[in-house]
DNA sequence: AACAGTTCTTAGGTA
DNA sequence: AAGAACTGTT
């Protein structure tokens, strides 16, 4: 069990002597933030300023100066990918000895080892569960009609966000301040401390307890903490921005008796502050390590001067920033590209061709190759609009970071039939595989196994076994049910015999002789085919089914590099995330949060659009804070590109189904003119292709894109107008509604048609309609009726 | 219990 | 627009 069976024999006198060919090309920054080895550090590096290289180059000189096995280093990132990527870069340190650096990896990962050993003195067995969202929520659902509370009008999905941001400030149920107890109307306290109860009896923990759990440990055994201080002597954390207070208190601890923690982060790159995130923490570095040395990384090796200066022109906006001035001594090259277009699909017209041309070479650019481009959308929907285009033109696409692929259903099914392989007592699991697929056992059915099992104490599969014996369930449901439990117990005793028969301590391993019982994988096609699963999406005609087919065949394809079933349970959540298929060189399309961290030659950046970007939500739900942070968010979208950034929006855009005319974003009028090309669709003059093909708007509609103040703001570089009357809609800013609608004005709903206000309070307004009954609403759902004809259909 | 047809809700990012 | 949740029918 010790850590140390992997270190390199060499001595610390060894070590100093070697060579150190990592500082080789290291600017004075850099070398500064290698060289600091004791004590606190900040590494404030921007965006393309080189802080993986920083980062590995400092775990490195950790390594060859002798102060640190690798062992003894904990490597905390927030992706598996760029805990991945760590690896793979300390790996050409370390040489062969990849797996010699046991502490690198996600905060989620290292809690979940730490548990693992730990997990009693927190009420757990070390074979706890990690739940999945599904599971989650399915158990809330429980417990809140359990507590008799409506689920229509108090759903489990705003519960568990409740209780998750509570975790996330690492609060116990005992520990959520009265001023919470208004939350989920009044039972949120009591709700959360039955769901902890409900978790320890299942054995089982989200993804907030793995962090929470740590705390908890570390702050009531201080002989565990010190083990672990005294283990981990130098710390250091990636995009410290992102911590939230848990993860703050988490590193807080472990690094409290040396002290030598080395986070690194950017303020302006702070995008997660709807999970918890506090940018604070990275403010209030140097107070809560007095003493630290901050380190800025300002030269910037991705983007032209002109993508630099209209990123930092935007960011200026935001108050309350540690500051940098990024650099380069890059090619002045292309200007940043702004253009309108009439409606979504025209948007993604557009951007298809420019990627057609920028692949075969125009514009007097060499040829990109489409890995080299990217489309990056501010919220998941839009990225239909572009794969149903790129569709039509045959231009190979992949979204990244799409629905994971162990969050797929079907993967999902999979997996709660190898847990009940494992665990046959895992009731979530049962409950999600019973009647999957159709075995005549609904509601009422289960209904009877889950009264049996609580009657009885036992786990639903004895409770199911205890209602067949006793005869309650009848039919074809109850002979089902019962090949079903037979089937269960084949795969668990076949579990026994293909791997360690407990893992109880996860790091034992134990070599399975050749040609035991069964081998895992075997076991488990066995279980898709016995179950029916496999067999029910073979008959399923929906044009899905054969995609679902697919990824059980990789599913099982992913056992092959684990030794057995209960291995591949662990680490499933921590490796199945983004496949990176290589293969077909193609564009990309994802979120700008999933773009952080990644750099392209050509970004395309659409659905610059108030409302869209800067999401209304962000607003109306943190004011101010929420707007700073989408602006940050479209700073992180300008610095992705390395050569040519092309923003975009559109006039119209189908929003719920429904058309809506749309404001380009302030963010465009904060972009600095002087670094902005401004370019004039096709088809504006004279109709194109794309008009007459169309044949709905008219000239005059499409000019209508330059005349909205946004528009005419950019075009007057900095003079901008006192604020134009916006159309209806209530922004809160700095908490202060402008009220848009007084008492006897006549309004449009689009759902319930003409009204008249009968009263106005705050943004609350109280309308009789003319074709349904007076009712309460939010101003934002109305517009004047005079501009009801603004939406076109 | 299963299915089809209907109505209702939801559309921000993640481990 | 799309999916989930609900309803009524068989």
């Amino acid at each position: 069990m010790s850590d140390f069976n992997t270190d390199l024999p060499l001595s610390a006198q060894a070590m100093a002597a070697r060579p150190a060919p990592y500082l080789d090309g290291l600017n004075p920054a850099q070398r500064k933030a290698v060289e600091t080895l004791d004590g606190p550090v900040l590494m404030l590096a921007g965006a393309g300023t080189g802080k993986t290289k920083a980062l590995t180059a400092r775990i490195a000189h950790l390594l060859n100066t002798g102060r640190a096995w690798p062992s003894q280093i904990l490597a905390v990132t927030f992706t598996n990918k760029a805990a991945r990527e760590m690896k793979l870069r300390v790996g050409g340190f370390l040489g062969e000895a990849v797996e010699g650096m046991p502490w690198l990896g996600t905060f989620h990962s290292i809690s979940a080892k730490l548990l693992r050993r730990h997990a009693e003195l927190v009420g757990l067995k070390s074979t706890f569960t990690i739940l999945d969202s599904d599971d989650q929520i399915r158990l809330l659902k429980q417990l809140i009609s359990a507590a008799n509370i409506d689920e229509k009008r108090w759903s489990a999905r705003l519960l568990a966000s409740i209780i998750d941001q509570w975790k996330n400030r690492a609060w116990r149920p005992d520990q959520v301040p009265s001023s919470e107890a208004s939350a989920f109307n009044n039972r949120g306290t009591e709700l959360y401390a039955a769901y902890q109860q409900r978790l320890k009896t299942l054995n089982a923990c989200d993804f907030g307890d793995l962090l929470l759990h740590c705390v908890t440990i570390f702050q009531t055994h201080p002989d565990v903490l010190e083990t672990y201080q005294k283990r981990f002597r130098y710390i250091l954390v990636d995009e410290y921005q992102d911590t939230n207070v848990a993860q703050y208190l988490w590193l807080r601890l472990l690094a409290g008796g040396h002290k030598n923690i080395c986070c690194v982060g950017d303020d302006d790159q702070s995008i997660y502050g709807w999970r918890g995130a506090e940018v604070g923490n990275i403010l209030r570095f140097e107070r809560d390590f007095p003493g630290a040395e901050v380190v800025r990384l300002e030269q910037n090796y991705r983007s032209t001067p002109h993508i630099l200066a209209a990123a930092s022109g935007v960011i200026a906006g935001n108050e309350g920033r540690l500051g940098k001035t990024l650099w380069t001594e890059a090619r002045e090259g292309e200007k940043l590209r702004l253009i309108g277009h009439w409606d979504g699909e025209e948007e993604a017209r557009w951007i298809g061709e420019q990627i057609e041309d920028l692949s075969r070479g125009t514009r007097g650019l060499m040829p990109f190759s489409l890995d080299q481009m990217a489309v990056l959308v501010r919220a998941s929907h839009q990225m239909r609009a572009f794969e149903d285009r790129f569709l039509t033109i045959g231009l190979p696409y992949r979204v990244i970071g799409g629905p994971r692929f162990y969050e797929r259903m079907e993967i999902r099914d999979a997996l709660a039939y190898f847990r009940l392989a494992v665990s046959p007592g895992d009731d979530l699991a049962f409950e999600r595989v019973v009647n999957t697929p159709k075995r005549g056992l609904g509601e009422k059915a289960q209904q009877v196994i889950q009264r049996t099992a609580r009657s009885h104490e036992v786990s639903l599969v004895q409770g199911a076994a205890l209602a067949i014996e006793a005869g309650e369930i009848k039919g074809k449901g109850g002979g089902q049910l019962r090949a079903l439990l037979e089937a269960i117990a084949r795969w668990h005793s076949a579990v026994g015999t293909a791997g360690p028969a407990e893992a109880d301590d996860d790091l034992i391993e134990v070599i399975r002789p050749e040609g035991a019982a069964v081998n895992h994988i075997e076991l488990a096609e066995q279980i898709l085919e016995e179950s029916g699963y496999v067999e029910m999406w073979q008959n399923d005609k929906t044009p899905e089914a054969p995609g679902r087919l697919e990824n059980l065949k990789e599913l099982i394809k992913a056992l092959e590099s684990f030794d057995n079933l209960q291995g591949f349970l662990e680490h499933i959540s921590l490796i199945m995330d983004n496949d990176t298929e290589a293969g077909e060189a193609k564009v990309s399309i994802m979120t700008l949060h999933g773009a952080k961290g990644l750099e392209f030659p050509v970004v395309f950046l659409p659905g610059w659009e108030d409302g869209l970007f800067p999401s209304q939500r962000s607003m109306d739900e943190s004011g101010r804070k929420g707007l700073e942070e989408e602006r940050r968010l479209a700073y992180v979208g300008i610095t992705r590109a390395e050569q040519l950034c092309t923003i975009s929006f559109a006039a119209n855009r189908r929003v719920y189904g429904q058309w809506q005319s749309q404001m380009p974003s302030r963010f465009v009028d904060e972009l600095p003119s002087a670094h902005v090309e401004v370019l004039t669709p096709p088809g504006l003059y004279g109709g194109g292709m794309a008009a007459a093909a169309s044949g709905i708007e008219s000239r005059a509609q499409r000019a209508d894109v330059y005349n909205s103040p946004g528009w005419r703001r950019l075009q007057s570089a900095g003079n901008r107008p006192v604020s134009q009357p916006r159309e209806a809609r209530n922004m809160v800013i700095d908490g202060t509604a402008a009220p848009a609608f007084e008492v006897g004005a006549r309004v449009f709903h689009r759902k319930f048609g003409y009204g008249r206000v009968a009263a106005v309070d705050g943004d609350k307004l109280f309308v009789e309609f003319e074709k349904s009954s007076a009712r309460h609403l939010v101003a934002k759902f109305v517009v004047p009726a005079d501009q009801a004809d603004d939406v076109p259909f």
